[in-house]
DNA sequence: TCTGGGGTCCTAGGACCC
DNA sequence: TCTGGGGTCCTAGGACCC
């Protein structure tokens, strides 16, 4: 018998970690914002039935927040990480292979079964994690990955499933995907689905019966993929090991806008401070740094301009002040006066494990190692708390810093922030 | 006044080589 | 007036995901 996955997902995934902390939520409309208090990113059921929109800005919608009394909350992803972090623990306790797909969902691979064991089974671990951890979930099956992302949509939508929707090969799949439009499809976006309505594809359904050749033309070589998937036809495997990462990014918008050479200083040596944590933190080291900036593009009435400068490290580091004095080197070039800057950001690309030796540079004299400094230094910071230790160059005052005005307290990663419990 | 951040993959087209 | 062909590598841009 032929395997079959499951995809889990977290309802409305920050608000549920705000909820579990804070009661009081339960029943009430909630949305978390985006970083710098700038867009909803997570809104409760109570929030979409007021009509509030995913990827609203919030100063559009306040009056529609302060009429209806909507708890609005600033994003706390030392929260919702952690929170993450336990409910995958706890599907990995109960399923041996699965796949942490995003913050808040996984995927499980599981043996062919009957609809009435998945059901116990789905059961099974929506109790389980909502148990340990707090948090509410919804759990699609399906005998592809794209099929599984469709149950679970149908598990949150239509709440007398229980959570737990399966779809099984012998499933009447046909009539399920004509319920779904095509742009609801895992892998279509906006673009692709314009696209495909063009042409008179507007269902799953219809893009599961499309022309190959046609699709493989306009929609490349995943959206193939995606259409055999919808087919039955499984294309893409369970990752339970996640792939080495390419990249590593670090960039925010500002408080306000900057229009200061110093403070884009202390902003881009913060932001490199934080890309190059992350980097020793999966042990590996960077070849190149893309810095770029962009002034803010909303603002039609002020004069424009973005600009990036890519360069190639003279050795392979993940050593915080050589990153920074690189990052000087691009901003020198890149940074024009006249102009309100809105953001910042570095890339660091050209990522090789750390314990690689590379290619000595004969012309450039080798550093004093500095690892153990920044060993200390993450030490240091992991116990007490983020910049407990930082670079002078990233700023104290920081004036530039975004905007994080309701931001729940880290309850599960701060000693100072525990919630309190009083008995009564 | 206020509009997020961090990733991935694919393709077309140009540069370059023999 | 005529001006190859095939291959690889790199990059920018587009599209997608959560």
């Amino acid at each position: 018998m032929s395997a079959l996955f499951a995809l889990l997902d977290c309802n409305n995934f920050y608000v549920s970690c705000e909820r579990v902390f804070n009661p009081e939520l339960e029943g009430q409309p909630v949305v978390v914002l985006s970083n710098n208090d700038g867009c909803i990113i997570a809104r409760s059921n109570e929030a979409k039935v007021l009509g509030l929109r995913m990827g609203e800005p919030y100063f559009r919608a306040k009056s529609l927040i302060n009429r209806n009394r909507v708890r609005v909350f600033s994003s706390n992803y030392a929260l919702y990480g952690d929170m993450s972090r336990r409910v995958m623990e706890e599907v990995g306790r109960l399923e041996p292979e699965v796949e942490v797909y995003s913050i808040d969902e996984a995927f499980i691979r599981l043996p062919a079964a009957k609809e009435e064991v998945l059901r116990i089974t789905g059961g099974n671990i929506r109790a389980s994690v909502r148990q340990h951890t707090g948090i509410p979930v919804s759990i699609g099956f399906g005998p592809t990955k794209t099929l599984a992302k469709i149950a679970n949509r149908m598990a949150k939508k239509q709440p007398e499933h229980g959570g737990v929707f399966i779809i099984l090969p012998e499933s009447d799949i046909d009539s399920i995907l004509k319920g779904v439009e095509a742009g609801e499809v895992w892998g279509i976006g906006s673009r692709s689905s314009r696209k495909l309505a063009d042409c008179g594809i507007f269902t799953a359904y219809d893009l599961s019966r499309a022309d190959e050749t046609w699709v493989r033309k306009h929609l490349s070589i995943t959206g193939l993929r995606t259409m055999h998937e919808l087919q039955g036809i499984s294309c893409f495997s369970l990752d339970e090991v996640p792939p080495p990462k390419h990249s590593i990014a670090c960039s925010r918008s500002f408080g306000v806008l900057v229009t200061e050479l110093q403070e884009m200083h202390e902003a881009t040596a913060s932001y490199v401070s934080r890309a190059a944590e992350k980097l020793r933190a999966q042990q590996l080291k960077a070849g190149c740094l893309t810095l770029y900036l962009t002034t803010n593009r909303f603002r039609t009435d002020q004069p424009q301009y973005a600009n990036s400068r890519t360069i190639t490290l003279p050795c392979p580091t993940a050593d915080t002040a050589e990153l920074i004095a690189q990052s000087m080197r691009c901003l020198k070039e890149l940074f024009r006066s006249g102009y309100a800057y809105q953001k910042v950001g570095v890339v660091l690309c050209d990522l090789i494990p750390e314990h690689i030796h590379h290619q000595a540079n004969l012309f450039i004299a080798p550093r004093r190692n500095r690892d153990n400094l920044h060993q200390a230094l993450d030490r240091i910071n992991h116990r007490w708390g983020r910049d407990t230790l930082q670079y002078g160059s990233a700023g104290l005052v920081k004036p530039w810093h975004h905007k994080q005005a309701m931001k729940s307290p880290s309850y599960t990663t701060n000693w100072h922030e525990l919630p309190i419990v009083q008995a009564s």
